[in-house]
DNA sequence: TTTTTATGTTAACGGCGTTAAGTATATTTG
DNA sequence: CAAATATACTTAACGCCGTTAACATAAAAA
C-alpha cells in the first residue's frame, strides 16, 4: 500500500547526488570535492546529501564502486585474447592504463582509505561481504594466471601468492607515477634512468623476468 | 655588527615547532596535526608558524626529510652485509620493516604529495636539486644491484630499470598494506591466501623468481 | 480533516589553512 | 638619552570544510 510519498526533486536525488559528485570529482579531482559543492551543482542544502548518504566516506566510496565497474569492463574485453600469456600481459598494460588515464578513480580505488572506512562501518552495523570489489578484480587476475598454470606457466609457483605479487608491483608502478614520485626521480637520474615510458619499459622487463623463471 | 635581535621564546622556535609537528604527527597521523594544534602544543599563536614556515607543506616536507634520515641510518648499517646478494635482500626486509613500523613517515615520504609541492615551489624560486632525499635513497639500491652484477647476478640487466622495479614492488606490497588494501583482500581470500606474512612471503617470492632470472 | 511521515531547509558548531593589520620590544641611529 | 626602525609575535578575520540539531512543508494515511 505504501507507493513513493513525494519528490520534491523529481529524479532519485540519490542518483543526482552521486552524477554531480562524480562530475566534480573528474574535473577537479577530490581535494575540491566538497559536500557543498556538490550540493551546490545538484541545486540542494548540503544537509540533504546526508539523507541519502550516511557521510563523504558514503559517497566516495560509490565513486569507487564506479571506477571497478569501470576496470572490470575493460577487464572483460580481454577475455577475447585466447593465449592466456597474451591475456596476462595485456592485463598488465590494461591496467596501467586504467591507472594513469583515470587517476582520481585510482586513488579512490587503491589508495584512499576513506572508502574503505565505509565498508568497515557497514560491517559492523549490518552482516557485509567485505570488499567485493577489489575481490572481483583480484580473482580476474587470479583466473587469468591460473589458466597460464595450465599452459605450463609458472610451473610450481603458488597461484594466489604471485597474482599477488604482480598486482602489488603494477600498483607500485602506477602509484609512484600518479604522485609524481617516478618523475621526479627519474628526472634527478637522467644519466641512468631513460626518462621516456620508464612504467611500459619497467612492465615489460617484469614480464621478461617472470617469463624466465 | 647585526646579532641576533630578540627572542620571546628561548630556543629555535623552527626546532620547536618541526618537534611539536613531529610528536602530533607519530602520536596521532597525518589526519589530526593541523597548523593550529602544532602551534598550540608549542604555545604560540598559529600564525607565528608561518615567519618560520612558508606553509604546512614546507612543515610537512621538514618532516618528510626526518623520516629519510631515519631510512638512511638504517640502509648504512647495511653495508656490512659483505655477500651482495644478501646484502639485497636485507635491505628489502628492512625497507618493508621501516614502512611497517613507521606508516605516517612513509606515507609522507612516498605517498603524500605535499611535501613534493614544496619541492616544485622552491625550485620555481630558488635554483634547487630537486628530491634528493628519494635520490639518494634510490642511489643505496643502485649500489647494492650494482655490486650484485659484479659478482655475476642479474646479467643483462639494466640496472636503474631494475632497481626501479624492485623498488615499485617493495612499495606496492607496503602501501598496499599500510593503507589497509591488502588486509581486506587477504581475509576476504583466506581459502587462496595464507594470512599471515603475506608481506615478507611475497617478497622472498620475488627474491626467488630474481635469483632464476 | 486531522494526523503522521517523508523530504527537505536554515542555523549553527567546531574545525581547518592562511592573510592582513596591529602591538610590543629590542636594537640601531641621531 | 630619545627617536626611529626593525624584529618577533598576536589578534582578528576570511573563506573554506564535514556534520548535527532544530525546524518547515507537503503529501499520504487515518
Amino acid at each position: 500500500m505504501r507507493a513513493k510519498k513525494k519528490r520534491k526533486h523529481k529524479g532519485d536525488l540519490r542518483d543526482e547526488i552521486l552524477s554531480a559528485a562524480k562530475k566534480l570529482f573528474l574535473a577537479h579531482g577530490y581535494l575540491n570535492t566538497s559536500m557543498r559543492k556538490i550540493a551546490a551543482k545538484v541545486g540542494i542544502s548540503p544537509t540533504t546529501i546526508y539523507l541519502y548518504y550516511r557521510d563523504k566516506a558514503d559517497v566516495i566510496h560509490a565513486l569507487h564502486q564506479e571506477g571497478f565497474k569501470i576496470l572490470a569492463e575493460q577487464f572483460k574485453i580481454l577475455e577475447n585474447v585466447e593465449h592466456p600469456f597474451e591475456r596476462l600481459k595485456a592485463m598488465g598494460r590494461c591496467y596501467i592504463n586504467f591507472a594513469l588515464g583515470n587517476r582520481d578513480f585510482y586513488e579512490l580505488m587503491f589508495i584512499m582509505q576513506e572508502p574503505l572506512m565505509h565498508l568497515e562501518k557497514q560491517q559492523a552495523s549490518e552482516r557485509s561481504s567485505g570488499w567485493k570489489e577489489g575481490e572481483g578484480a583480484f580473482k580476474a587476475l587470479l583466473d587469468v594466471i591460473k589458466d597460464c598454470q595450465k599452459e605450463g606457466y609458472f610451473e610450481g609457483y603458488h597461484t594466489a601468492e604471485l597474482a599477488l605479487l604482480l598486482w602489488a608491483n603494477l600498483h607500485g608502478l602506477c602509484a609512484l607515477k600518479n604522485n609524481g614520485h617516478l618523475d621526479l626521480l627519474t628526472r634527478a637520474m637522467e644519466e641512468e634512468l631513460p626518462v621516456s615510458n620508464v612504467l611500459y619499459k619497467s612492465f615489460e622487463l617484469y614480464v621478461q623476468i617472470l617469463q624466465k623463471g
